[in-house]
RNA sequence: GGGCAGUUACCCAAGUGGCCAAAGGGGACUGACUGUAAAUCAGUUGUCAGAAGACUUCGGAGGUUCGAAUCCUUCACUGCCCA
């Protein structure tokens, strides 16, 4: 790959929301491109993650996707666990302060989260750190002397302060120890480039090149992911928002949860999760235009590459055999939980004993909307004795075989 | 430290003594249709009861009242103004 297609693959899918700094950005990763081509070193590259919780969704792994971009083409990249910025919380897209965690479950976090990553990541190329290693070590003085390189004003301009002071919303004076923080990881590990989502801009081109710049160093390349819409196809991916695709709920899962998405959100997806380069996508998104494509079979197509990039294409070949069947066939899939019926229960009890619903008054309103079917017949009574075993479906996707 | 305002269901938000299980929006769920769990349209969305109905809920705890999300006291948290 020329310096060219590396440059235009390593910005798919970044946004910096300011066309100025995105030419700006791309010159600049041009250039060290260059120079580490010439001085046969690897950029070190870098993102940090706040292991604020365990439970990883597709938004989460837009970054390692584009760590990944950068180890493939040979360059050092460092997994970076913000061991003590998490104990900050950091403020960056939140309307809210979060919570600050305790070290154990900082810890505890960083576990589960470095391993889910490694689905994305190559295991074998990938540093990983604890910015506790160097943030710990500061005193108080340090801090005062990083603290002088920026005023309350840059603060207050943050997007996200701004709003949240027009909103009469707290901000506690910790969260802008925040930035500086993460500024100063960048520092201690010497960054040519460093990845991260559109809240982190502020962090990685004020903050972070701002005190490389201080200290002597030359300040990073900032690669600022874009945004990767939800489940809705339009709020960004959040868990609050309840829009998200799990990473680790299984390839049925993943897949259908693909499938769900809005047909606008393609691009998107193409872009910011999956493997594909940018010529790649480009003819497919004629292919599409063109009618060459049918909506569905892209989306299929899309669901597939990014349920096999975390399970594996095996695993992706059956949840998309599964999704067919189910969905487009209408027919019963293969494999589904079983329960083993007692005298006496009547369809609301197995419904329930099943965790179907999770209350009798949903279960009822289920029945009431014609939403339980026991071989395809619509049942109409949740009072009554279970009239046989078979294969007793509540709404379009739970299923369970009644025995 | 003083004054004022706020805290409502999954989220946002209306409601200022009975007509409130609580408007509206988002989300979620169900059905129809379809190209798919897209889009669109319709419906549902506290719990229990077959139903009539009963019970629990409006930051926490007490109180006033025949009756409170609504009034009073107090505690907690947040914002604003003043110091």
């Amino acid at each position: 790959m020329n310096i060219e297609e590396q440059v235009e693959l390593l910005m798919q899918g970044a946004e910096y929301g300011d066309e100025e700094l995105k030419k700006a950005m791309t010159a600049e990763l041009r250039e060290r491109l260059l120079i580490s081509q010439k001085e046969n070193r690897p950029l070190r590259v870098y993102c940090g993650y706040d292991p604020t919780s365990t439970d990883l969704h597709l938004g989460h792994t837009i970054t390692m996707r584009k760590l990944r971009q950068f180890q493939d083409l040979g360059h050092e990249v460092t997994f970076l666990i913000g061991s003590y910025t998490a104990l900050v919380g950091d403020p960056s897209d939140k309307n809210k302060a979060r919570p600050i965690l305790t070290e154990e479950q900082v810890a505890e976090n960083a576990r589960t989260y470095a391993e889910q990553a490694f689905r994305v990541l190559d295991r074998e190329k990938t540093i990983i750190r604890y910015n506790g290693e160097w943030l710990s070590k500061l005193t108080l003085v340090d801090l005062i002397r990083l603290g002088q390189n920026f005023t309350v004003q840059q603060f207050l301009a943050r997007e996200n302060f701004a709003n949240r002071l027009e909103k009469n919303e707290p901000i506690f004076l910790h969260e802008t120890f925040y930035a500086l923080m993460q500024g100063y990881d960048a520092t201690a590990m010497q960054t040519d480039v460093q990845v991260g989502g559109t809240d982190q801009l502020f962090n990685i081109i004020v903050a972070g090149r701002k005190l490389q710049e201080a200290l002597g160093q030359k300040p990073l390349v900032g690669v600022i992911t874009g945004i990767l819409p939800g489940t809705d196809g339009v709020q960004r991916m959040s868990k609050s928002t309840g829009n998200i695709v799990p990473i680790n709920t299984g390839a049925e899962d993943m897949y259908g949860k693909l499938m769900s998405i809005p047909d606008a959100a393609m691009g998107k997806y193409m872009r910011l999760a999956t493997r594909w380069n940018p010529h790649e996508i480009e003819a497919f998104e004629k292919e599409l235009e063109s009618g060459k494509i049918h909506p569905r079979d892209a989306k299929m197509k899309l669901a597939f590459e990014i349920t096999g990039i975390f399970y594996g294409e095996a695993d992706a070949a059956r949840a998309q055999d599964a999704f067919v069947k189910t969905f487009q066939q209408k027919e019963v899939p293969d494999e589904m939980p079983e329960f083993s019926l007692q005298s006496g229960q009547t369809v609301l009890d197995v419904i329930l004993a099943a965790k179907l619903a999770p209350s009798k008054s949903e279960a009822r309103r289920l029945l009431d909307q014609k939403g339980v079917r026991l071989d395809g017949d619509v049942l109409e009574r949740g009072d009554t004795p279970f009239p046989h075993p078979g294969v007793l479906q509540v709404g379009k996707r739970r299923f369970l075989r009644v025995k």
